[in-house]
This record gives structure tokens, sequence and C-alpha cells, in this order.
DNA sequence: ATTATAAATTGACAATTGTCAATTTATAGA
DNA sequence: TCTATAAATTGACAATTGTCAATTTATAAT
């Protein structure tokens, strides 16, 4: 009815839109290219952050590691996004870690730049408020969804973000494939992972979803829609 | 062994420390007092913020409402928390709703003060960065408990949050006690409240919490801290 | 204190989800 | 292509959680 998907996911937008041209071209000159390997570290919770990591190439995931080993995967960062500021200005320790997905490429700004960037730059700082701002809200979405449904309802929640998250940014049109592994999957929706392959065969017998191996591909997202709004 | 409460709920500073001493002349001589009864709405989801609410007396829960009419509580604050900024700063509409849960005593900044004041406040952008960037971190951890653990978890967690919200901060010796409807505090936990009752009860039964009427008293928080860090 | 009303609690049972083992399918090298 | 290994899927069953109705307890107003 009024369920929005739009207020489920992260939107970036560059950086570089609120730096002056000196500004753009102090920290351009400065970036580090970093490459990962699937499954490679980015950096470890606890750990305290060295700098910001904008993607280039690939899928960065965002996840705490409970007592029992399982990984909560809060998030799934594509080309365009960044992250990694948060812990600076907070003056604290990651809270979560980060892992390449497939082949990573980085652009990196060391921690110091970014703080003296800032430090000049009100329209920086703003833009950090605006952005920090709107996750909020999109946490919060997130977390009344999954403290309040079954399975079904956080699997199709799901596989609407992500398809967000490995649609092509040049051709919207073209189909979706959500290619992620069912471990990492079930991470990202809070459960055990045969109960999520369980959902996923549900949704394939009633044509919902197709999959290619490993890939999901969603062939009724209206379907999947009003699963989580019409309840 | 690694967990710390402390990560699970949010610490208040006042606005005022961050403002000089004109700035905070001009705020307070504006400063409007508000009073609610135990159930009004402060704001409702959905429409736009016309200002901070700083809490002088009394309790504030804010959450959403699915579409069957259960309240997801996102967090409760108290005397000398504040909120309703994040709108503001992001150009976006209440994504929560605030209600009294007792007789509630508010001092009001209207937006366009706020507003102004930020503008003209390095000190004060910095701040608010710091603060949602530790937010940012206390949602994260909530979430990752919330989404991978049972009832049983959540409300021993829950029991440990509310217990520092309902601590007085005069006297940290004296007993707490946790005073909110079963209600309410499903809505927080993020389960019928039955099944609350039923874990209420369990927990009574083994003498780690006590009950007087409605309000809770924790006598052994080790052992729910145990439950939440020992898997 | 008494009573009407609301809130909390319990019981019974159905539905959902997790666990562990077995099987099938996919994938990367040889 | 063949094979070893990892990933995905399924089965069987136990454990957890939700729902609805009934009962008990608390609360506020007379």
């Amino acid at each position: 009815m009024e369920f929005n998907i739009e207020n489920y996911y992260l939107k970036s937008s560059s950086l570089f839109e609120f730096l002056t041209a000196e500004e753009t071209q102090l920290v351009k000159s400065k970036l580090l290219r970093k490459e990962y390997l699937p499954g490679e570290y980015l950096f470890k919770e606890k750990s305290y952050s060295r700098g910001i990591y904008i993607v280039r190439k690939g899928k960065v995931k965002i996840f705490q590691t409970n007592a029992d080993g399982k990984q909560s995967i809060v998030y799934i960062y594509r080309k365009g996004d960044y992250f990694g500021y948060r812990p600076i200005l907070a003056n604290e320790p990651h809270p979560v870690s980060a892992v390449a997905m497939d082949n990573v490429v980085i652009s990196f700004i060391p921690r110091e730049l970014f703080k003296s960037v800032l430090e000049g730059s009100s329209t920086l700082a703003n833009e950090l408020l605006q952005t920090l701002s709107k996750e909020f809200s999109v946490w919060i979405n997130k977390m009344t969804i999954f403290s309040q449904y079954g399975v079904k309802v956080r699997v199709a929640l799901s596989l609407l973000i992500l398809s967000r998250v490995y649609q092509l940014k040049e051709d919207k049109s073209k189909q979706v494939f959500v290619s992620i592994n069912r471990e990492d999957f079930a991470g990202f929706v809070g459960t055990a992972k045969e109960t999520l392959v369980r959902m996923l065969r549900t949704f394939k017998d009633e044509k919902i979803i197709m999959t290619k191996g490993t890939k999901i591909i969603i062939l009724k997202p209206r379907i999947l829609l009003n699963m989580v709004s019409e309840l």
C-alpha cells in the first residue's frame, strides 16, 4: 500500500560532489588504489579505521560475527558506495568487518587526509550529516521488518534489497542477477541456510524467482512487494 | 567474554555543551516548554519534524507501526536525551512515531532556530556527526543480536538495555525498576506479548528477575549478560 | 472496601524455524 | 572429459514461537 523499496537500501553519492575543485584535486592526487581477492578482509571488527574505502569494482560485505561464528550481514556495498568513515567520526573501532565478495578494487582515502579535508569543508560535513541521517531511516525500516516478520517476508524484502544492490546503474532495464552464495544470503536474512533454501524453493515453485546455478533472477517483484507491504 | 552493554544503548549529552555562551543564550530564550499526557503523540510517522525535542521529564517511546497495527519499538528516550533532528538534517519525514509513556515534559527547539544555529556552528555539526556515527554502532549491534538469536536472548538483552534507560542518573547504586507494560516490552523485543510473558516467567522461576506489579527488578544481571555473550 | 475495566498470565495447540544427516549438483583443476 | 571438493538442496524430526481463548490479577473510580 505504502511500502517503498527506496526506503530500504542506501543510495550512493560521490564524495567529490561536495568538495571544491582544489579539494578534489588534492584528494584525488593522494588516493590509493587497493585490490582485494574474494574472501579477503578489508578490515576487521574492533580494529581502528585507517581511512575511507570507495568501491570501484566488485562487492563488499559488511558483517558482524557472533560467538558461534555465524555472520550477520548488515549490508553489501557496490561500485560507487563509500564506507569506513563512521568509526573515524565517532573515534571508535569498527563495529563490523568488511570482506571482498569477489575481485574488488578500492580507492582509499587515508584517515588523516579525510580529517583535514573535513575540517576545512562545512559542505562535506553537511553532506555527511545528511547521509547519516538518511541511513538511519533505512536501518530502522529494516529493523522493523526483521523484528516483526517471519522468514518468508524477510527473504522477500532481502531479495528486493539485493536486486537493487546487484542492479547495474548503467542499464536498469536488463534483468538483475543476484549472485550471492546461500550462506551469505542466510546471513543477510538472519536465518539458517537450510531454511533460506526452502523459502527460495517455495518462491521457485510459485514462479516468483528463477535460479541459474547460484544466481537468482526475480521474475515477479510485485508479488514480493506485496508480501512485505500487504499483511 | 567481550560483550559490553555499553555498546547497546545511547548515551545522552547536552546539546548546549557544544554551543558558545551567546548561542546557548539565544536558544534558551526561545525554548518552548511542552507537556504531554501518557499515550499522547509528540509526532507521527511520515510527518515532518517541527523541531528538536529535549526530554526534561518522563519517557518517550519511538516506534514504527506495521500493517497489523503492531508497534516495533525502536528506542525509549529519557531525561536528557534529545531527538527529532535527524529528519531535519535528512530533509525527510519522520520514519518513526513518538509517544509519551507517562507524564512528559519537553524543551522544544523549533526547526528554523536549530537550522540557523547549526549553520553558524561547526562545533555543533561535528558533535552531531559524532553522535550519529556512534549511534550507528548501537543499531548494528542490536540488529545482529535480534536477527541471530531467539526470544530468550532478545529478552535478556532488552532487559539489560531497559535497565540502563530506567536507571536514574543521580544514584546508580539503587535497584532499577523497569516499568513498562508487556505490550510495549513485547514491541521492544519483537515478539508476541504472550511469548514475552512466558520468558519473564522463566526468568522469575530462575530468580533472575522479580516483578512488583508491572515493574521488573533485575536480580542477577550477570546471568542475563552471559545469555547474550556466551553462546 | 467494591466493582468495573484493563492488563497480565496461562493453557492448548498449530505453525514456523532450526539442526543434523544424507543426497544431489556445481565448480575448478588435472 | 573426469574427478575431487565444495556448495546447494532435501528429508526427518525436534525445538521454538505465535495464536486464540480462558482465567487471574491489577487498577482506578465510586
